[in-house]
DNA sequence: TCTGGGGTCCTAGGACCC
DNA sequence: TCTGGGGTCCTAGGACCC
C-alpha cells in the first residue's frame, strides 16, 4: 500500500487588499476607516479594519453610508484597478521566491497557494512569519498565512489568522492534533467554510449542522444525496482527502463578459451604441490577449432593479456566428444589430454588455464553411487588430477602436469616479514624489 | 439622484434520437 | 383501451467565489 503524504499547502492572502494598496502610498491612512468603491462608485468592495468595525457590510451602496461616512470620517476611494494589478504583481513576486513556479497557484488578484509538501524540512509557522514580513518590507501590504493539507483546511486557517488576533497572522492547521484541529473548526461558523455560502448554510442549519466542526463529522455521501457533488468535495476536503484540483496556470477562459453601469441612464439605440461598442472592443481585446476566437456572441441590457416604480425590462440574445472570429470589426456590427434587435423605446436603461462564449483556440481555427484560404483582406485585418492592441495597451484604452469606440468614454454613460487615487506606480506623471532635507 | 463586474461549476428539464 | 426507456445534447437558472 501507497504511503499517502500530507500536503502541506499555504494560503497567502492580502488584509482588505484595495484598502491596503491606497494605503501603501498614503502612510497618514494608518488607522483611518477607509473603504474602496465599485465601478460607478456605487457600492463598498473593499473595507478597512476600522471600517468592518463600525459593522459596514460588503456591498453596501455608498450613498446609503454617507451620513455614517460623514460622522466617523470614512475615506472613500474609486477603484483604482491600475493600481491594484501592479500592486498584486509585486506581491506574488515576493511569494514566488519561496517555491518552485509550478508550486505557486495564483488564485485571486490577492491571494495565493503555495505548496509546500516538497520542502518536508521547513516549519510552516516559521516560514508563514518569513514570508507575512517580506511582503510586508518589500510591497507594504499587510496579509495573513493559512496552511493545511488541503485547499479548503489552508483557507479555512487564513480565515483563522485573520480573525483571531492570538495567531498573530499565521495558523498552520498541519502543525495541530485531530482533536485541537477539531476544536479550531467547532469556534467557526458553517458560513467561514469556502464553498459554503448563504443558501447552503441555512440548509445545512435545519440539519443541525452549525459549525465546521459538525460539517466536517458530516458523511461525505450522505452530502451528496440531499445536496450536490460540490458540498461532498467540501466535506472531503475539510476532512484531509485532496478533490480540489492545482491549478498552476490559469486556464482560458470559457467567456469573456464586458459590462458596465451608466453613469446615468440612457434611451435610444443611438445612445446605447456607443458604450456596447466599448465593450465589444475591450471583450475582443481580453479575447485576442488569450489567443481564443468566439463562436457565439452575446449583448444584454438592464433597467435599473433597485426601481420597482420604473417600468423593467433587462433583455438578452445570443447568436452563432457564421464564423468563430477575434475581429472587433465584425463583432461589433453583430453586437450593434443584436442590441437594436433586443431594445424597446420608454425604458431607462442603466447599463449594458457583451459577453463571447463558445471560445476555441485561435490556431485550429476552422473557417466557415464556405471560406477558402485566409485572404490578404484576412492578414491585412489581423495586422491591424496587432497595432489596435498595441496603441490601446501603450496609450491607454480607448485610444483607438472601431468607430465611435475609439472615443474615449464621455457624455452620459462614463462613469463616474470621484475619489481616484494617482497610480502611483504605473504613470510616469502620478510618480510619488520624496524629498529629502 | 446615487445600488459592481467579473467568473466557475452543477443540475434539472426539454428536445431529440433510436 | 393500451401510450417505453435510455441516452445525449443544449439551455436556463442557481449557487458559489473574489
Amino acid at each position: 500500500m501507497a504511503l499517502l503524504v500530507k500536503r502541506r499547502l499555504a494560503l497567502v492572502d492580502a488584509n482588505s487588499f484595495y484598502c491596503s494598496a491606497e494605503r501603501i502610498f498614503r502612510p497618514d491612512l494608518e488607522g483611518v476607516p477607509v473603504v474602496v468603491l465599485s465601478n460607478n462608485d456605487g457600492c463598498v468592495v473593499a473595507r478597512s479594519a476600522e471600517v468592518k468595525k463600525l459593522g459596514v457590510a460588503m456591498g453596501m451602496p455608498w450613498f446609503q453610508m454617507k451620513d455614517l461616512a460623514r460622522q466617523h470620517n470614512i475615506l472613500a476611494f474609486s477603484s483604482n484597478y491600475t493600481l491594484y494589478g501592479d500592486i498584486s504583481r509585486r506581491f506574488m513576486s515576493v511569494l514566488a521566491q519561496f517555491v518552485p513556479p509550478e508550486e505557486q497557484e495564483i488564485y485571486s488578484i490577492d491571494e495565493c497557494f503555495l505548496d509546500f509538501t516538497h520542502q518536508p524540512h521547513l516549519d510552516l509557522t516559521a516560514t508563514g512569519h518569513v514570508m507575512r514580513d517580506r511582503v510586508k518590507r518589500w510591497t507594504g501590504l499587510p496579509v495573513c498565512v493559512g496552511c493545511g493539507s488541503t485547499k479548503t483546511l489552508a483557507k479555512f486557517a487564513n480565515n483563522v489568522a485573520k480573525k483571531q488576533a492570538q495567531w498573530g497572522g499565521v495558523c498552520d492547521l498541519t502543525a495541530l492534533s485531530e482533536t485541537e484541529l477539531v476544536a479550531v473548526l467547532g469556534q467557526f461558523d458553517v458560513r467561514d467554510v469556502w464553498g459554503v455560502g448563504r443558501k447552503i448554510a441555512m440548509q445545512l442549519m435545519s440539519y443541525g449542522v452549525r459549525t465546521a466542526a459538525d460539517l466536517r463529522a458530516c458523511d461525505a455521501k450522505r452530502i451528496r444525496e440531499r445536496f450536490t457533488v460540490v458540498l461532498e468535495r467540501t466535506v472531503s476536503e475539510l476532512q484531509g482527502v485532496s478533490c480540489v484540483a492545482w491549478e498552476n496556470e490559469p486556464p482560458a477562459k470559457q467567456q469573456i463578459i464586458a459590462s458596465r453601469s451608466f453613469g446615468g441612464p440612457l434611451y435610444t439605440t443611438e445612445q446605447l451604441a456607443e458604450p456596447v461598442r466599448f465593450h465589444m472592443a475591450r471583450a475582443a481585446e481580453k479575447l485576442r490577449l488569450q489567443g481564443s476566437i468566439a463562436g457565439t456572441l452575446g449583448v444584454f441590457l438592464e433597467t435599473n432593479r433597485f426601481r420597482p416604480q420604473d417600468p423593467q425590462y433587462s433583455p438578452s440574445r445570443a447568436i452563432h456566428l457564421p464564423a468563430a472570429t477575434d475581429d472587433t470589426a465584425v463583432l461589433t456590427t453583430w453586437a450593434t444589430t443584436l442590441m437594436r434587435a433586443i431594445h424597446k423605446p420608454g425604458f431607462r436603461y442603466v447599463k449594458a454588455g457583451v459577453m463571447l462564449m463558445d471560445l476555441r483556440e485561435r490556431c485550429v481555427v476552422q473557417g466557415s464553411l464556405f471560406d477558402a484560404a485566409p485572404t490578404d483582406r484576412d492578414l491585412r485585418r489581423e495586422r491591424l487588430m496587432g497595432v489596435l492592441d498595441r496603441a490601446n495597451g501603450k496609450w491607454g484604452r480607448g485610444t483607438m477602436g472601431v468607430g465611435s469606440a475609439g472615443v474615449k468614454q464621455q457624455r452620459g454613460w462614463a462613469m463616474s469616479r470621484a475619489n481616484l487615487s494617482p497610480c502611483y506606480t504605473t504613470r510616469w506623471d502620478e510618480l510619488r514624489e520624496v524629498l529629502a532635507d
